[in-house]
DNA sequence: CTTTTTTTTGAGAGCGCTCTCAAAGATTAA
DNA sequence: TTAATCTTTGAGAGCGCTCTCAAAAAAAAG
């Protein structure tokens, strides 16, 4: 059944059908009802294959999370959150949402061209797209407005995005372990092909310098915001003897807790923690963390709403959005 | 620029471009070449609306996930690694994913005609619905193939779905609590609008009746899957003083083992847990959960594998896959 | 009433593909 | 060489909508 079938049952055109479904004022109450009535009698959908061909839009954003599956896995509900948050706004903006999954291979040239089709998808939003990333060269030639959530290197300084102050989050985390008086603060970054992970080791310094405290190369190990990476970072700084310990996530910091507690350091008292993010495992720790807590599920609402600001040309690019974070102080710091 | 636009450029006619892009073998390598370098040079992409119309087929599945927002985002990673294998499956074969994500209401209908839009997805999964769950009563009209991940309750057995033998996984938690001595054995459920929670009651039950051992429904505490519920819930049980508790699932027992350390209890010792499900939080609770380990990426690429096989009839429905668990012995039962 | 204005409706083209069917070209068989 | 077969190509209809433009109907003004 078509809108020509409609049309038929009611008696009236395939224009007033659509001016119905479409929600068009000029159609009177008694048309108007005659149609919903038969609309709802067929149980009729509009075919929006055909919709989309009309009018170049299919009312479907795409969202892009080329995460490797240890950190899509394990990140905790970081993105749960975020996945909330983006899918709650698209609904509210009556889209739909269109998933892309898992890490994509230069290779991939199939699946790369099928994200990138500009007639799928009015928009798209990239999470965490890294910089050594095959889509992230393709970003340049892309046809439809897109949003990515975290702030990518200057060479994408054209690119609309959603971020936080990861540099004053750094600052903030490091400062309360400088205020609490320790001295020897290490550092386990995230994944360095991401500027959080810059911006946060930026603020490490930033406080470190301003407090007169040297920088320790020896107290600062990479990452990869992975339990694991916490856990085998800190087996790395124990030999350094730190006094404390600032996680470029919570993830981090429970797996950098974890390998604390097996060399039998007592958190806080031999060992101040201090995290990032605020997911869940943040508070299910043992000491519960001390963190910098970001609005993950605002993050992709925010990333939603300008994506579609975009899309509709309400704004122009670039946007850049920089939300704010704030400290959560709990056990794993002392104080 | 459109296929004509193409056809003109590489001096073919329209039906020879599309041949070429649906990889047709009617068509002469020098022809296939020439078109291909257009494509390219163009940065052509067909217009998947167009296609859609005249095939009836989108290569779009939708994935409804109607989960309230605090199972969501508190289920540690059961979600992600669901979706890793729902995304991972769509597309190995081909086709794309659109999400709706959040708490659907009986008052959202606009919503709920969306998702069963026919010419929106070519099929559809839905994940953990529950049976007071308004889209649950309109599963019949549906008319595009759907699997369910979770079976649901015995009124829909006409419908697909994709499950774990959860009474035998109950039954083996039990046993195993039985096995290492436990005689107090509490259980606390999930979410009893599933067919999980009920399964898993079930194995219980069995293997309590099997070892002779009596039902106290003093030690049976309803919960939602959820570490809160999981924390209330053993505060409950403890005037009863049990020697061991199965938890529904992970989330549950790590809530639950939080309220037993706090109530000075020690966990093996003087409580043995069994968990269920094996995700993250098993690992790093402390002492890590034995727990009954279901494969849940699996349950996501087999049901979209079922369902893209429903699409292109060469199954026909009902369907009913039954996937097996495993228990994983750790330190949370002792013995 | 008639004329003007406003509201409501319909006709028809066109969006960019696929698919069937027939024609043209190339290859092989007779 | 001609006929038969196989391979490759093109023409054209049609998928189900929207949108513009004009016509019809209803309401308001004169």
């Amino acid at each position: 059944m078509d809108l020509e079938g409609i049309a038929r049952k009611a008696g009236v055109s395939r224009s007033t059908v659509s001016r119905v479904i479409n929600n068009s004022p000029n159609v009177s109450d008694r048309t108007r009802q005659r149609v919903l009535s038969v609309i709802e009698q067929e149980n009729f959908h509009p075919n929006i294959a055909a919709r989309a061909l009309v009018k170049r839009r299919t009312d479907i954003i795409g969202v892009v999370i080329p995460s490797p599956a240890n950190v899509f896995l394990s990140d905790n509900n970081y993105y749960p959150m975020l996945l909330s948050g983006l899918g709650q706004a698209t609904r509210a903006l009556d889209y739909a949402m269109l998933m892309w999954l898992g890490e994509v291979t230069h290779d991939d040239q199939h699946l790369m061209h099928k994200i990138s089709n500009p007639h799928l998808t009015d928009g798209l939003i990239f999470v965490s797209l890294t910089n050594d990333h095959p889509l992230y060269t393709k970003l340049s030639r892309l046809r439809i407005p897109f949003v990515m959530i975290d702030r990518p290197f200057a060479d994408l300084d054209y690119a609309n995005y959603v971020s936080i102050d990861n540099v004053r989050g750094g600052e903030v985390a490091t400062e309360h372990l400088i205020r609490i008086g320790r001295r020897r603060i290490a550092h386990i970054t995230g994944m360095m092909t991401i500027t959080d992970a810059h911006d946060r080791l930026a603020g490490y310094k930033n406080a470190l310098r301003a407090a007169g405290l040297p920088i320790d190369y020896r107290l600062i190990v990479e990452g990869q915001f992975t339990y694991e990476a916490g856990y085998h970072g800190m087996k790395t700084l124990l030999p350094h003897q730190p006094d404390a310990l600032f996680a470029a996530s919570d993830t981090v910091a429970a797996g950098a807790l974890q390998a604390a507690k097996e060399a039998g350091l007592r958190v806080p008292e031999d060992l101040s923690i201090v995290g990032f993010d605020d997911v869940d495992i943040a508070l299910q720790s043992n000491p519960a963390l001390t963190t910098i807590r970001q609005p993950i599920r605002d993050k992709g609402e925010v990333a939603t709403r300008l994506l579609v600001d975009l899309i509709h040309e309400r704004v122009s690019s670039p946007q850049h959005v920089v939300l704010p974070t704030e400290l959560v102080v709990r056990q794993s710091c002392g104080g």
